[in-house]
DNA sequence: TTTTATACAAACACGAATGTATGTAAATAG
DNA sequence: CTATTTACATACATTCGTGTTTGTATAAAA
């Protein structure tokens, strides 16, 4: 029919993986057929088809599109003189993207609760190196508060690390599939800040 | 065909399970048809409908199967007069339990990793209510334990608890994504000692 | 300006999974 | 010992999703 300028198929790419996120939270990644996506977003398989390879291919343009901001937002500071407040920090940033970050939000929900890791997906299935930076640079940030004498004595910095990245993992986890007046979303901000005052000296 | 006796039959309800979680495990839930599941247990899906309504009814009894032995296991003891050593004890059954009891392990990972939590599975996606229990058991814990002049003050026993609840969320989901040589398992038990020091007193 | 590649829509062909219905031999009830 | 129910296997009908192919109006390239 009528062909769309180059800007107008970029939209139409957008607007099939916005849709893609909808639908998947709603019916899960694996029993969505690209009709219903190609449907919630105004197009026909055709378009899907000829943007996407399949839906691994759709599903991967999904989640690069709501990964990449968050691995902006989450640093830490490797020159402040406060280490240990730069782990509070940046564990706070995690909870204010997912609350101000709908897709975000959305696109970890679908990662936690709504895809089975299996085949193709079962690469990420545990730790992808996004995850494993993270516990290094908490390893880092940890080590620098040791050596600033902030850390309760005596304390292994990558001991450390590893149970605040667990701490954190099962928080992003319950957090997500908590509604918004359940006490992982109200409280989270006091569990961060009193974990890491479990640490301070 | 050859009628079986009950006990026969039973045992068929039980293989058609076992093959469930093989095929569940290797293929996810969604995409795992009764044919490869039967196939599996060396059956018809003929035999799979006469025991199982559908697929969701098999997958709900194949999880009742490994998650009562676990709620058997992992107990606090309110008399003792140790507490915060009660939760490290009770912590450290867990992962005991998921060195030792493979359809304990296996579903662990189905439900974390191979299933989609849409439909009927919606209602379990977040805490299940042993899971609450869990949390209930442990802030009491936390308390006895602050009761006893064990707990590093300042400390809120519920926040402790919280904090606990979390690192062993994050800690079994990484556990069992993990290969036997990966740090989260080999250094689990060193984690959770580490957990509980950073309470003590 | 002509040509070509683009951005889809529409139609087609195929397999796969589901639920049900039917058949049946043997266990069990009476 | 007969009648009935059990514990499946087998066959059937239908729906659904996928990947591909074809068609086409137009934007962009030459």
């Amino acid at each position: 029919m009528v062909r769309k300028t180059k800007e107008e198929a970029e939209a139409t790419r957008l607007q099939i993986i916005e849709a893609a996120r909808r639908v998947f939270l709603e019916c899960g990644v694996g029993s969505t057929s690209l009709e219903k996506i190609a449907a919630a977003a105004g197009v026909t398989r055709g378009a899907v088809y000829w943007h996407f390879k399949n839906k691994t291919d759709l599903f991967f343009a999904m989640r690069e599109d709501a990964v990449l901001p968050f691995l902006d937002r989450v640093v830490f500071d490797a020159e402040a003189n406060d280490p240990l407040g730069g782990v509070e920090h940046a564990l706070q940033e995690i909870i204010r993207i997912l609350v101000d970050q709908a897709q975000t939000r959305e696109t970890f929900e679908i990662l936690a609760f709504k895809c089975e890791y299996v085949g193709e997906f079962s690469s990420m299935k545990g730790c992808t190196a996004g995850q494993m930076d993270f516990l290094g640079m908490l390893t880092d940030a940890y080590r620098r508060a040791a050596a600033k004498g902030q850390l309760r004595l005596p304390a292994d910095p990558e001991m450390l690390a590893y149970d605040t990245f667990l701490f954190v993992g099962g928080l992003i986890k319950h957090w997500i599939s908590s509604t918004p007046d359940e006490r992982f979303r109200t409280d989270a901000e006091r569990f961060i800040t009193q974990h890491v005052a479990l640490r301070r000296a």
